[in-house]
DNA sequence: CGCATTGCTGCGAAATCCGCAGGTCTCAGT
DNA sequence: ACTGAGACCTGCGGATTTCGCAGCAATGCG
């Protein structure tokens, strides 16, 4: 409290651990400039990230592993669904008699969708389907969520055109 | 081990022009193992990937560079919005009278619209926002979207739970 | 005050990445 | 058929990166 002299390190530390966002985890601004880091490249080597975030490699190292090992990220491959052969996707709005959660949780459970969110508003739950060809699409939305126990209706939105589609959660 | 080596890859390749899947760039069978991997670590080494592939470890890195430069995929970290500290989120669908693209477009430059599809059916665009809190998540619905010149409708689907979130294209 | 915990640094050793020089195969074009 | 261009793979050093570990400062707690 009265030693000045090594401020410049314990000053940086208290920073870390206020983080303006008041998420749940405390995640603080070193982290999240990293997370920024392997958000433009994931493969990026941690001394460069240091170099840039102003770490060591090794405590890059070890932040980045327990983000991972908290499952606050994931570095992964993410593709273009029609390069690689998936040519028709919807969203898909359900309405729901009776347990919403047990019918999310049916849609989770289909390999074909890659979304499910319970909302409020004039839909029970969207989910977003991936599919080959129109036939596909259509064996998925009738025959297999449209008669699961439960399913009230659904309404379907083709997509015509990706317009955006990024993974910068985080910046800003 | 030599001829067994060869005999595949010439097999392999005339796969890889066949390719069960009629996608626009010809990807094969080898890369879309590669993808997958990268799917379930996007850091797995190089080598790792090749003894998984049958590929040797240069093989691998100029099929995974080759990937990245066509924009086949990409390699990121994604983040749980939830622990970055943002607490809101919602699909908002839009009906638009007059050009639809150049309001996609005007959608797509909002920082907080992480997603844009063009859309059929009883919505024209679907956007996903992803807000900090509810103030934030009002302001753009609101203030930015509905005073859109040529936005005649929009409705909010806000996001209770999200149940399911997966970058497995490609696989299955 | 002593002690456990957390998080960072620094440093070798091991593993990985990277560029480059071949080699094979396919596919035009003469 | 021959040849040259192009695509793709392998193998191999050397540079870089990753990894594990020991040491150390700061914090929290009984």
């Amino acid at each position: 409290m009265h030693s000045e002299v090594v401020a410049s390190r314990s000053a940086e530390h208290r920073d870390s651990r206020e983080s303006r966002n008041g998420s749940s985890p405390h995640l603080d601004a070193v982290s999240l400039a990293i997370i920024e880091q392997l958000q433009e490249d994931g493969r990026r080597p941690y001394a460069a990230i240091g170099k840039a975030v102003g770490l060591s490699e090794a405590a890059v190292r070890q932040r980045v592993q327990k983000l991972l090992d908290q499952g606050v990220m994931q570095i992964v491959a993410v593709t273009d669904p029609l390069t690689v052969g998936f040519r028709r996707q919807a969203m898909v709005g359900v309405n729901v008699e009776g347990d919403v959660e047990s019918i999310a949780e049916a849609l989770t459970d289909m390999p074909e969708v890659e979304y499910v969110v319970m909302t409020a508003g004039s839909f029970d739950i969207l989910a977003e389907i991936v599919c080959e060809d129109d036939d596909h699409l259509l064996d998925v939305i009738n025959k297999r969520i449209r008669s699961l126990p439960g399913v009230r209706s659904t309404e379907s939105f083709v997509y015509l055109k990706l317009k955006k589609q990024t993974y910068m959660w985080g910046t800003r």
